[in-house]
DNA sequence: GTCTATAATAGGATAGAC
DNA sequence: GTCTATCCTATTATAGAC
């Protein structure tokens, strides 16, 4: 693999804002040709198995960041509070401030093959373990913070949704607000 | 117009299905035409503009069944309790218990024409409204009831999303219940 | 590892008969 | 109002030179 895995890595980021921006089957190759540079040939070099293996590539990066941007702060040492803003600021970044689309929300519902949307799969079961995690530390019971990590995501997701459909970024602001509450909510720092 | 507008409803439930499934890029001709029953001219017979303007229609008909099962019912007399429940039995229809995608976000992001896109609009606000007015029935003032309003819809847009991609309704269903749950709030019955 | 050129096919759309 | 036949372009994918 004489390619240099900066140089890899730097395409599927490319590949990655196509697939964000305009899904799977809205993503032609010219439009990721386009994007990265590459012509159509030299992408099936890298991918000889066409879209689908560069969507399931890109969904292995996406559940690489949520992995280390995401589950690992949340698990890390430091206070609550100082974990949660950390990944709010994370979250601020991947979006643009509430203003792109969740990669994952927007393959979601695609033909992208069966690893592809195991890569998928992982990427939202790791997310909802953070917030899991972030909520129980928080002093909310097991049952409970499941459930809101969950619904926190199902609100992120919809969020993105209705800013893609309006243009509003309030319910966005407001899901990330909703997260920074957990460290202060309850009998204050129940488990922390 | 010799068809009957029962056959072109009918139509028009085909070609939502379609969407709603495949999302815009995803459902091709041969797909709408398959699920129609037509043959692709006969399809540009009834829509000369193409996709897009089958993609307007189904939106029409999306934003009308929301202002007569949903922003509707909000708003008519009963208890809050019956709109509600009522409510809910129109959504569980629609999205078959939190298992089928929605027509709004499955387009929200998707290439489908200006006019396409402002009954998207249309449909998600007036669907926020009837949200919006049952909060306040429920006692929920003012700004807080358009943000339950706006929040919950990402809440629902966000579960369907999650069901998507894993196959999990529990967030659909406690969405559900959550709405439920205004009638049983607060100081009862502040305004009802 | 990238390119130009070229298939091969699917997709959107139209013409014209019935 | 629907069909068969056809068109044209975009799209996916491959071959082979550099």
């Amino acid at each position: 693999m004489p390619t240099t895995q900066a140089a890899k890595d730097e395409i599927v980021d490319r590949l990655f804002a196509v697939f964000r921006e305009r899904g799977f089957e809205g993503a032609s190759l010219a439009d990721l040709s386009r994007a990265t540079g590459l012509g159509k040939s030299s992408l099936y070099h890298h991918f000889p198995e066409g879209k689908e293996q560069m969507a399931k590539a890109v969904l292995e990066r996406a559940a690489a960041v949520i992995d280390s941007q995401i589950l690992g702060p949340a698990q890390a040492a430091g206070s609550l509070k100082t974990r949660i803003r950390k990944i709010v600021g994370t979250f601020d970044q991947m979006y643009a401030g509430g203003t792109t689309p969740c990669i994952l929300g927007q393959l979601s519902s695609a033909d992208i093959g069966a690893e592809a949307r195991q890569n998928l799969g992982q990427a939202l079961a790791h997310w909802i373990e953070a917030i899991e995690k972030l909520a129980r530390d928080g002093g909310v019971s097991p049952v409970k913070a499941r459930h809101f990590a969950e619904d926190w995501v199902a609100r992120v997701q919809g969020a993105l949704v209705l800013q893609a459909a309006t243009g509003e970024i309030g319910p966005y602001r407001r899901a990330m607000n909703a997260l920074l509450d957990l460290s202060k909510d309850s009998a204050a720092g129940a488990q922390d």
